[in-house]
RNA sequence: GCCCCCAUCGUCCAGCGGUCUAGGACUCCGCCCUUUCAAGGCGGCAACAGGGAUUCGAAUUCCCUUGGGGGCACCA
């Protein structure tokens, strides 16, 4: 049997980080067995959904490299993907099992049931509709014809219980009086999303459900369903859930939970896959950098952890940290100058690139985020601004004035302006004035960088070239004066 | 309240009856390197929730307790 599975986010809102995981995994298991992966878009809920949110779910799949090979936008052979398309469909198969007495038109008032459950509460029971309200279907036939809506639920048979078994969490048994008579198309003639959920599932010829434990207790309801219409039920796989620092689920409060904060914050896309895989599965050994294909090979839902994981960003940025040296340069400047750009809000000159070059050796050692970068390079790009608090604890020293000097004089009669004639100069310079690299450099890296924290002193001096080091030199100098 | 699921360092994982004085990673703290900041190297702090049972032997199996999570809609 081919492996088919679905990643089928609700449009309501943007791609939740624990729901991109969901779709990682989705795409791990198809990739690794030769399976199909199909992007379905269960937006039943039409008032909550929207072109935005779908846009966005598109958009970070995208981005992580999840790349479906049916649903949304790529068509297949059971388009649409889009369950807002497919309502006749769900009317057809709800009239069915109608039909067949697998389901019944629900004629209960809403204080009657409301009722029933207050009382199942009470005497210690869960609320779950058991049908005691179901009218004769004479009488129902006779209400609907005389222009009564009524919504259908599903006769759950009881007694009885459902018990399957799911790839990560083994066998489990649910006995249908948790199980309520559910509805499944509502008195308005839409489906709910369990009818749709898995109708689709079985139209769509899906092996493999992989989706959040929140699901987990719903699922004897899309088992039913399945056998209702005759259908064996795919295999289900229910993912622990992601929670935020405090051990509650992960939400808002716990900052950025959605994967766009992330995308358009600076991290890799690399980082974030290879972060959020191993939130609640590993490869086996003690390794934490894995590649996509690594990933494919070794990743099964058998191996996936079945209690929650929490979300640490702290580690996500160390991980992308590592991804960012990973890079190559060229692959660095092209990943980073955007974001300099926008930050900016212009494009880059010419020698400002030229600049930007030379220094990304020695920029993505030290940047965990992109979004650092454009602090990093401020100084490259236009005048500099001297930060106080740097000035005030290097330049209000002694020895500040001399080193600027120094070095000022000391450059000013370099032949070739290059790191190793500028190293050369500097180092001859601290020997002459008798001072340690720490004290006579600092004050040199304040003037010509403006902070007491940038990219190495020697390396920049040479990307911003002698005229505007040697200006920089002479401003500080200037200032200091004062 | 009822049902389901889960339980190893603060966090993410490894461990799937003996090799565990429990391993790796993040964080944190030292030290080294060093022109700042990083990166890197070395070292350190830190866990099998508790109680029974099975077994020659349990982090690994079973039961109970406790704790955590999820669900119980004409939401998805």
């Amino acid at each position: 049997m081919t492996v088919r599975v679905r990643f089928a986010p609700s449009p309501t809102g943007y791609l939740h980080v624990g729901n991109a995981r969901a779709a990682l995994y989705n795409f791990l298991y198809a990739r690794g067995r030769d399976g199909v992966f199909i992007l379905r878009g269960d937006d039943t809920d039409r008032a909550r959904s929207n072109d935005e949110f779908r846009r966005d779910i598109l958009d970070g799949l995208g981005w992580l490299g999840l790349d479906w090979d049916e649903g949304i936008e790529h068509g297949g052979p059971h388009e649409p993907y889009y369950q807002s398309r497919r309502f006749d469909r769900y009317r057809e198969v709800a009239a069915a099992l109608a039909a067949a007495g697998s389901a019944y038109h629900c004629f209960a008032t809403e204080e009657q049931l409301e009722a029933f459950r207050a009382e199942a509460r009470a005497a210690g029971r869960t609320p779950a509709y058991d049908g005691r309200f179901r009218v004769s279907d004479d009488e129902a036939r006779r209400r609907l014809d005389a222009g009564e809506a009524a919504p259908i639920r599903f006769a759950v048979p009881r007694p009885a219980a459902t018990t399957f078994r799911d790839l990560v969490r083994e066998e489990v048994t649910f006995d249908h009086d948790q199980v309520d008579d559910f509805v499944i198309l509502r008195s308005d003639g839409s489906p709910t999303y369990h009818l749709a959920s898995a109708v689709d599932d079985v139209d769509f010829e899906i092996s493999h459900v992989v989706r959040g434990e929140d699901l987990l207790s719903s699922t004897p309801k899309h088992i039913l369903i399945a056998a209702a219409m005759g259908a064996g039920a795919p295999t289900y796989a229910h993912l622990p859930l992601l929670m935020g620092p405090d051990g509650r689920k992960l939400s808002k409060r716990h900052g950025d939970t959605s994967l766009r904060a992330y995308r358009l914050g600076g991290y890799l896309p690399e980082a974030v896959v290879n972060y959020l895989a191993l939130l609640g599965w590993s490869p086996g050994d003690d390794v934490t950098i894995v590649s996509m294909d690594e990933m494919i090979s070794g990743f099964d839902l058998a191996d996936v952890n079945k209690n929650p994981a929490v979300f640490d960003v702290e580690k996500l940025e160390w991980m992308n940290g590592v991804y960012i040296r990973s890079l190559d340069d060229d692959e660095f400047v092209r990943r980073a100058r955007p974001v300099v750009e926008a930050h900016v809000g212009r494009p880059l000159t010419g020698e400002e690139a030229a600049r930007l070059d030379m220094m990304a050796p020695h920029l993505k050692e030290r940047t965990r985020l992109l979004a650092e970068v454009p602090g990093q390079v401020g100084f490259l790009l236009g005048d500099v601004d001297h930060d106080e608090r740097s000035w005030n604890s290097v330049m209000t020293k002694p020895e500040a004035g001399v080193a600027v000097a120094a070095a000022n004089r000391v450059l000013e009669g370099l032949e070739s302006w290059d790191v190793d004639a500028i190293e050369a100069a500097l180092r001859s310079m601290l020997e002459a004035e008798g001072l340690s690299a720490r004290k006579g450099l600092q004050p040199v890296r304040v003037a010509v960088t403006g902070s007491s924290v940038s990219p190495p002193l020697f390396e920049s001096l040479e990307a911003l070239g002698r005229e505007v080091s040697l200006a920089r030199l002479a401003v500080a100098l200037d200032r200091l004066d004062d």
